[in-house]
DNA sequence: TAGTGGTCTAGACCACATA
DNA sequence: ATGTGGTCTAGACCACTAC
């Protein structure tokens, strides 16, 4: 697991990198011999040297970056190394290859798989509207974390964050109701308007005006009894069963970045889940 | 998509192959030349053939396939083109690979992680109990298939088809009702004895009793209340919201082999998600 | 010691996109 | 025509497992 530290530079000098030459032990020169040496293979070594520029914003979403060639010049390697860290990138959805044109940053606009974390989708036919049509913002406050969210989003009680809560509807039909947590530090200035202005995933907002790219989540989902001021914001019975969606969204470093919890109306939908 | 018909054979005659000699076009005398050439790569037809024997039963669950080396041979193909066909279906998880032993055919059981396509945990403390500690055949029952069933079984309104109904607990507190649909052609014999003497997971019993490997599976989860059929079975009170687990499970060929429909109770569990 | 998968390189050619 | 990713091969060496 633990990288050697800079057993791959980027080598600004020709030549500076420490490790194989040809054949990745074939050269009897230059050995990775360390004390006790943390072991890691090179592409993996490739794989977070991107994923550093990544993080940093070298590469934002969207971009293009640099050819398998140019980059395996860059951190002197083969290009066969450099397209094994690359696949791996592109198989956990940050990257994304396009035969002919490059390799991209992966990101929550633009792709035609948009809301690629909603998986709550119509009973009857599987094809049709993919987002929401309707998002209502009800309301968006700067608030105090309290021990729950702090320890969920890793902060400390009382550290700052934005409480957003809003209405998607399908058809006119309201479906979600989300509570949604953020911290403060990472979202200065988020408002209200912000927020109704944008069209689009809220994802791809944070992409774009806060530089926060989210990489993946982890959901915890039970049923629960709609309350009554629930059930009045979602056009239901107080009572009837609804999914609770409880979703930590990480970005880069597995940085938790978001804390949201959606109340989902399953009378003519569905969570759709594949397991393998 | 369409697979060249035997444009990679198994080649009983040495050399009996169409395709590509070194470097997949190197050779000048013979091309891949066909009419209006339905194209795949050699790597995907390698991975169609070592499917093929997967369905077939050549390699059953938990064996060794032949080495890399072995199957390059077989097909007359180089080791890397192997390589990435049984890369792609290692993260299909139908093939394990176990460095310095050797590739084996993915199975539900003896892998450690147990019950691979239960997600039901407990809220506290992610690392215990893994499996269900009690299980009970309520009934298992042979009956004709509703129109319903048919349909997400693939097979005619009134094929025989089992019904088996049981009571999942952990530490003696009841959380999962399950009804399974099985095609009956497929699962002849199948009794409740034999559900009820079987430890482990019963997608291990398919393997070993009836020859049906589960690879994937596809779930529709929805928030619903219990009826007081159901409270009394899982011991909640009627009205309780429950999350029903509706999950069509597939074998090798896409094809649908198991109907099931679970409620979960999830007071004190919930179903976990990750999403990337 | 031998056999397996794992890593790394090198080079050739193909398919696709753009100019 | 050029440059990109995609496929295929070949050979060397490493790391792990078993005998």
């Amino acid at each position: 697991m633990a990288t050697l530290p800079s057993q791959v530079t980027e080598a600004s000098p020709p030549d500076a990198r420490f490790a194989p030459g040809p054949g990745a032990s074939a050269g009897g020169e230059s050995a990775p011999a360390q004390g006790a040496p943390a072991f890691s293979p090179l592409y993996q070594q490739i794989k977070g040297l991107i994923l550093r520029s990544l993080q940093s914003g070298e590469w934002k979403p969207g971009d293009v970056i640099p050819s398998e060639f140019d980059l395996a010049a860059r951190f002197r390697v083969s290009q066969g190394t450099v397209r094994k860290a690359i696949d791996e990138l592109a198989t956990d959805n940050l990257l994304v290859r396009r035969q002919g044109k490059g390799t991209f940053v992966a990101t929550h606009a633009e792709q035609h798989i948009q809301y690629r974390f909603l998986r709550l989708l119509p009973d009857t036919g599987d094809l049709d509207g993919q987002g929401p049509a309707e998002r209502r913002i009800i309301e968006c406050k700067r608030l105090r974390a309290s021990a729950e969210v702090a320890r969920q989003l890793g902060l400390r009680t009382g550290d700052p964050v934005f409480l957003v809560r809003r209405v998607l509807a399908f058809a006119a039909v309201p479906a979600i109701l989300e509570d949604i947590w953020l911290p403060g530090s990472r979202f200065k200035g988020l408002t209200q308007e912000t927020l109704a202005e944008d069209k689009g995933p809220m994802y791809a907002l944070f992409e774009s005006q806060f530089g926060v790219r989210m990489v993946r989540a982890v959901e915890k989902i039970k049923a629960v009894s709609a309350d009554p001021d629930v059930a009045s914001l979602l056009g239901s019975q107080p009572g009837t069963p609804l999914l609770s969606v409880e979703r930590v969204a990480y970005t880069y470093n597995d940085e938790p970045m978001e804390l949201r919890r959606g109340l989902y109306r399953t009378d003519n939908r569905h969570y759709r889940n594949e397991l393998s």
